[in-house]
RNA sequence: GGUCCCAUAGUCUAGCGGCCUAGGACGACGCUCUCUCAAGGCGUAAACACGGGUUCAAAUCCCGUUGGGACCGCCA
């Protein structure tokens, strides 16, 4: 059997959309199992997106999310004489003929038939011009642009790995404009080329492009070369249905890396998203390549739902190597503005590994992770004004300066000594840990919530515990007084 | 307006004619554990869009209706 050859060929927008990264998924998951090539290629016919900037931040993506790419990339804009050749050849052969209409023209007859609810179909008037006619034409300056000719009878049929079998009536299809009046080739024409030249085998792509499909069928046919393997893979949607943009938080890969999300959990949720295996919802990267068939991919469109990425990245958070999440959880101490790039680079890879390890059950992304590290590692912390109200209450000075007195001589700060050390003080004073727990909480982290807290003394070392409840206490006599 | 695609709980899905009083997961809710928040354990609610066929038998096959989506460019 021929070597399986794949592509995916995204349009350079400056951003990887997480839609895009899927099909890419499925393309190269395929390409995998099937033990072939992938290809990445850019569709940068428009000069508009001919441009580094908006190219560099997907493969940026791409690497990140461990989807490398065999061969390529290919850009579409160094290929033109490519395109150019083939059209030449299209038109010798009479599959293709010279349109003389104007955009403008073009543009009026279809708002026109729009407006009487006609189909806004090319009237093929340019199909048969005299040799007089064309010349008039010319003579009046008009760059021609190319048409295929398509047939009016018969139909075209699409055998979609996903879809079956789709049937377009081929009267339906237009004279479509292969190549630009400026020699530039369109869209449906360079994809063709393209992947023919690249000898794609499968075309796996989004189903917005199932009714292009009759039209590069054409071409392929005009052009006399067998078809690949189709397979439309449905799209991703927001939660109201509607297409995934902007409107609806984040859609960049890049926006999800922001975030916090790891690359291993954004995969298995993409992969998950419309395909399936049984019952299983967690996948190693060998076990998506092992088990991946384009024929359980669901064929309707998905909703792109964040809790459950959410809840796979807690997963990956918590199953990881606690070392190598500290790692990254370092970066994003910088990023949210914790500390600087040098005090970050100098917290010991032990220590964030600890971090990690100790809040992982807790925090479901790098931003949470990094937020909890900065009130260990940082010496003054910030105080969630809510739980000092409630909890650091001038009752609880007596009990907080007497674990402090407590505290300040226990042999050593390990969390089992500090339990029963305090246990034991609060006892003598009648209560229970119950008491002063959530007060002593907020005196040592700010906040209300957190891990168990004889650990986090233990973590935070006895010189910053003792200097945070007696701390603590000052913040009870201003707000007393205050009152 | 035309063409095409899709249709199981709020969401992702299993199901490919009898194993379905429809299974799993996220989320929701409740209980449990507990120094808080989580995590964990246990449990609850929640779906075959509708109408016709075909068949001994339909979530599963066919047709229609409804609903969603995509495309119809000298954009990609």
């Amino acid at each position: 059997m021929a070597e399986v050859r794949v592509r995916f060929a995204p349009s350079p927008t400056g951003e990887l959309h997480v839609g895009s990264a899927r099909t890419t998924l499925f393309n190269w998951l395929f390409a995998k199992h099937q033990r072939g090539t992938y290809i990445l290629r850019f569709e940068d016919t428009d000069t508009e997106r001919n441009r580094p900037e908006l190219v560099e931040p997907i493969m940026e993506s791409y690497r990140w999310l461990g989807l490398l790419w065999d061969e390529g990339p290919y850009f579409q804009s160094q290929r033109f004489e490519l395109y150019r050749q083939h059209a030449q050849k299209l038109l010798e052969q009479g599959h293709a003929y010279k349109c003389y209409c104007t955009p403008e023209e073009l543009e009026a007859r279809r708002k026109e038939a729009m407006a009487a609810k006609r189909n806004p179909r090319y009237d093929r008037r340019c199909r048969d011009l005299t040799p007089e006619q064309e010349q008039a034409f010319i003579k009046e300056g008009r760059k021609p642009a190319l048409r295929i000719k398509a047939p009016s009878t018969g139909v075209t049929v699409v055998d979609d790995l996903i879809r079956g079998r789709v049937e377009f009536d081929s009267t339906d299809l237009d004279d479509f404009i292969i190549q630009r009046g400026d020699g530039r080739p369109t869209y449906n024409f360079a994809v063709v080329v393209d992947d023919v030249l690249m000898k794609i085998t499968h075309v796996i792509r989004a189903d917005e492009h199932l009714n292009n499909t009759p039209k590069q069928i054409l071409i392929y046919r005009a052009l006399n070369y067998p078809l690949p393997v189709f397979a439309h893979v449905p799209m991703v949607l927001a939660k109201d249905r509607s297409k995934l943009s902007k409107r609806h938080g984040s859609t960049a890969v890049s926006e999800f890396q922001d975030r916090g999300i790891l690359p291993e959990a954004l995969v298995n949720y993409l992969a998950r998203l419309g395909w399936s295996h049984g019952d299983q919802e967690i996948f190693t990267i060998d076990e998506l390549i092992q088990h991946f068939a384009l024929e359980q991919v669901h064929p309707s469109a998905a909703i792109f739902d964040e809790e459950k990425l959410l809840w796979l990245n807690h997963h990956y958070i918590k199953s990881g190597d606690p070392k190598k999440i500290g790692e990254q959880v370092r970066a994003f101490l910088v990023k949210r503005g914790h500390m600087s790039e040098s005090d970050a680079q100098a917290v010991p890879s032990e220590t964030l590994a600890k971090i990690v390890d100790f809040f992982k059950e807790r925090n479901r992304t790098l931003v949470e992770l990094a937020d909890s590290a900065s009130y260990l590692l940082k010496d003054s912390i910030s105080y969630d004004p809510e739980g000092v109200k409630k909890f650091l209450t001038p009752d609880k000075f007596p009990l907080l300066e007497g674990l402090a007195i407590a505290f300040s001589d226990v042999p050593e700060f390990k969390t089992a000594t500090l339990d029963h050390v305090a246990r034991g003080y609060l006892e003598t004073k009648g209560k229970t840990l119950k008491d002063v727990a959530q007060s002593c909480r907020v005196a040592i982290t700010g906040r209300t919530t957190g891990a168990g807290l004889f650990e986090t003394m233990e973590i935070l070392g006895r010189d910053k515990v003792i200097t945070r409840l007696r701390q603590a206490n000052t913040l009870i006599s201003q707000a007393s007084r205050e009152n």
